[in-house]
DNA sequence: TTGTACGCGTTATCAA
DNA sequence: TTGATAACGCGTACAA
C-alpha cells in the first residue's frame, strides 16, 4: 500500500502537498494538483483512515443502534427506510456506520466494548426503548447522540421523531367526520416513545370527545394475533365500530377479521392504520393510514447528529408532520375528495414544525 | 481523553507495559498490572483504535453488504438472522461492522469511497447479486471477502451456503410419496445463487422423473403477487397439482388463492415454502418448508473470513444441509409419522457437508 | 504557492 | 519481567 511519501517524492512536491490535494484544506496549483493526482493514480493510493482518524481526531464513523432483540420489528419496512436516509445524508460528508450490537450497553457486553472504545464520532439511536440501557451508557461516555423517536427519562438527548400525536388527532377527527363514534385501539407492547404517543393521544382525544377510550395489545406486528385480538373485540357485547391499529400489518389482520366474521368494511366497521407501507394501497379495502417519513426522519437525524459533531452546542429537536391519508377502509359517507381514488387523500397539509429543545411528549 | 502515557506515569511504569496490559500481548506481573488497571480506571481511559488501527495495520472492523435495494427482500428475516450470528462470531473477536452502502462498487459512488479508503480487513457479502459491480471492485481492491451465497463468475471468493439443491431434492421426493404428479415452482426474480439453485434442481429433479418442469416468476416476495400468481397457474388448462414456493411469504399467498378458489390443501393441492419461517407454523393449515440456518451461517461465514485474516491462503467453502420439515399442507396420506403434530416432522438429518474450494454449485 | 517538522496514541523491536 | 525508542501515515502550525 502506498504512502503519502511515495506519492510525494514520485509527484516532486512535499507530502503537505500530496496531503492538501486530498484534504481540500487549502488551494493547490493546478498543475501542481494534477502531478499529485496523477502520481496517485499510478500508485494506486488511498489515503489511510485510521492515520487520518488519528491526526484529526475523527473517525468519520458513526455509530448505528436498531431495536432488533425479538422478532417483532424486524419484519418492519420503516427501518430499511430508516436507513436509506441515514445512509444518504452520510454518504454525501463520508460517514459511515458502525454497528452497534444488540445488547450494548450492558456492562461487560462486546457492544459496550466497543461504545468505549472510541470508535465512532457520535451514534443514532433508532427507537430506543424504554429500560434499556444503552442511552444511559451513552449519556456516560458522553458521545454526542441523537435518537430517532425519544428517549425515555427526564433529559433525553437530540431527537427527530414523527408527529403520531398528530396524526392520531387528524385520524380521529376523520373517523367522527364518517359517523364513526365507538373507536378501538389495537397497539403494541414495547416501550418505544411512539407507541406512547399514540396510545396517550389516542385516549385524550377520545375521552375528550366523550367516549370510552378502548385500547389492546398485541405482544408482537404479527397480521395474525391482530386477527385474534380483533376477532375478541369484535365479539364483546358493546363492540367498537372503528379499530385503529398501530402498524398497517395489524390492521391487515384486522381487515380479515372482519371478512372472516363476515362484517362489511367501511359500512360496518372502520379500519385505520399506521405508516402507510405498501401493504396500505394493496389491501381489500385499500386502507386508511397514517403516513410518516423514515427516510425524511433518517436524513433530519443525520443532519442533526453533523451539527452536533461541528460543534453546535445543542440542536432543536424535530417533529415532522404525519400525513393522513384516506382510502376506503374509512370512507363510508360520500365526500367531494372522492375517497379510494388511486394514491388515497391526503389530509390538509401541515408543514414541519420545530419543536422545544428538550420538550417531552409534544 | 486520557492516553497511554498519563496512564503509564500514574501507575509509575513504562508505556510498553501499558501497552500490554492491555493487548495481552506478553505477560505481566500481577501486581504490576493491578496498579496500571487501577490507573487506568481512575484516569477513565480506553486504548485509541484509530492509533491502534495505525500501528498494527489492523482495523478491526469488518465491511458489511446486504441486498436491499429494492423492498423485496427487506421483509425477509432471513437477513436479521443472518446478522445475529455475524455478529455474535465478531464480537467474540472485537470485530465490528461497518455498513457498505447499496450502490458500493460503481465507479464514483460514495460507497466505493469507502472500499477504496481501506477502512475495514475484510467485507462480508449477503447474498451478492449477479450484474452487481461489488465483487468485482472487492476483489480488484484485493480485499479479503466472504460471501453467504455464492457471487456468479468464475472464480467466486470464498463462500457459505444453504444446500438449497439438497432441500428441493428431499422435498420433491416427500412430495411424490404423497402421491403428487404435477408439481410447479413459483420463484422470484433476482440474481441471487439461491434462486438459480432452487429453479436448476427443481427443474432437473422434475424431469428426472418424467414430468414438465413449470416455473412462474414473481417481481417480489410479496404474498399478494403470489397469490395472483397462483390463481393464474390454478386456472391452466392442466392446473399442477403441487405448488412449491422460493419463500413461505409467497407460500402463504398460494394458501390464500387454494381458499379462495374453494381447491383444498392438501387433498387436492399440495403447497409447500422454503425458509420455515415463523409464517410456515402459523399458517391453515400449518406449510411444509425447507429449514435453513441462517444464523449458523452467519457465524460460519465470519469464521471463514477470520480464517482468511489470519494469513490462510484459502478457505473451504461450506454448504450446510437444509432439513425438509414436513407439515399438513403437503400430508395427504397418513404415515408413521405424525405430520400435522406440533414442530412438523423433520426429513432424516443429514450432516454438514464442506464442499470443495472453488467449486460450483454442488 | 509550497515546504519543514512536530504531534496524534499505539504497537513492535531490541535491549536490559 | 520491564523499558527505550522507532515506526505507523497523516494533518497542520509555522516558516519561506
Amino acid at each position: 500500500m502506498a504512502s503519502i511519501h511515495q506519492v510525494a517524492a514520485r509527484a516532486g512536491v512535499s507530502i503537505t502537498t500530496v496531503s492538501h490535494v486530498f484534504s481540500g484544506n487549502r488551494p493547490v496549483a493546478e498543475q501542481t494538483r494534477a502531478r499529485v493526482v496523477r502520481a496517485a493514480l499510478d500508485l494506486d493510493y488511498r489515503p489511510n483512515g485510521a492515520a487520518r482518524g488519528l491526526a484529526t481526531g475523527r473517525t468519520m464513523t458513526i455509530g448505528l443502534h436498531f431495536p432488533f432483540e425479538g422478532d417483532s420489528f424486524v419484519l418492519n419496512p420503516y427501518f430499511p427506510e430508516l436507513l436509506e436516509g441515514l445512509s444518504a445524508e452520510a454518504a454525501e460528508s463520508g460517514y459511515g456506520f458502525l454497528l452497534i450490537p444488540p445488547g450494548s450497553g450492558r456492562p461487560g457486553s462486546p457492544g459496550t466494548a466497543m461504545l468505549r472504545a472510541g470508535r465512532f464520532d457520535g451514534v443514532v439511536v433508532a427507537d430506543p426503548m424504554a429500560g434499556d440501557p444503552l442511552m444511559p451508557t451513552v449519556r456516560r461516555l458522553r458521545i454526542p447522540a441523537v435518537t430517532t423517536g425519544r428517549a425515555p427519562g427526564p433529559r433525553p438527548a437530540p431527537w427527530v421523531d414523527n408527529d403520531h400525536r398528530g396524526g392520531v388527532r387528524d385520524l380521529l377527527r376523520h373517523l367522527r367526520e364518517q359517523g364513526y363514534e365507538r373507536p378501538a385501539l389495537l397497539s403494541v407492547e414495547g416501550g418505544f416513545s411512539y407507541i406512547q404517543d399514540v396510545e396517550d393521544s389516542f385516549a385524550d382525544e377520545v375521552r375528550r370527545h366523550g367516549a370510552r377510550a378502548v385500547i389492546v395489545r398485541s405482544d408482537g406486528l404479527s397480521g395474525e394475533k391482530a386477527r385474534d385480538l380483533a376477532i375478541r373485540l369484535l365479539g364483546r357485547r358493546h363492540p367498537p365500530d372503528t379499530i385503529v391499529a398501530a402498524s398497517d400489518r395489524q390492521a391487515q389482520g384486522v381487515l380479515r377479521a372482519a371478512e372472516d366474521l363476515g362484517i362489511r368494511v367501511p359500512a360496518e366497521l372502520g379500519v385505520a392504520g399506521e405508516g402507510d407501507t405498501v401493504l396500505a394501497r394493496h389491501s381489500h379495502p385499500t386502507l386508511t393510514s397514517v403516513r410518516v417519513r423514515p427516510r425524511r426522519l433518517g436524513e433530519a437525524a443525520m443532519q442533526s447528529l453533523m451539527g452536533l459533531l461541528n460543534g453546535a452546542e445543542r440542536v432543536e429537536n424535530l417533529l415532522l408532520p404525519a400525513e393522513l391519508v384516506i382510502r376506503r377502509s374509512t370512507s363510508r359517507r360520500a365526500t367531494a375528495s372522492r375517497p379510494g381514488a388511486s394514491g388515497g387523500t391526503v389530509s390538509p397539509g401541515r408543514t414541519a414544525r420545530t419543536a422545544r429543545p428538550s420538550s417531552g411528549p409534544a
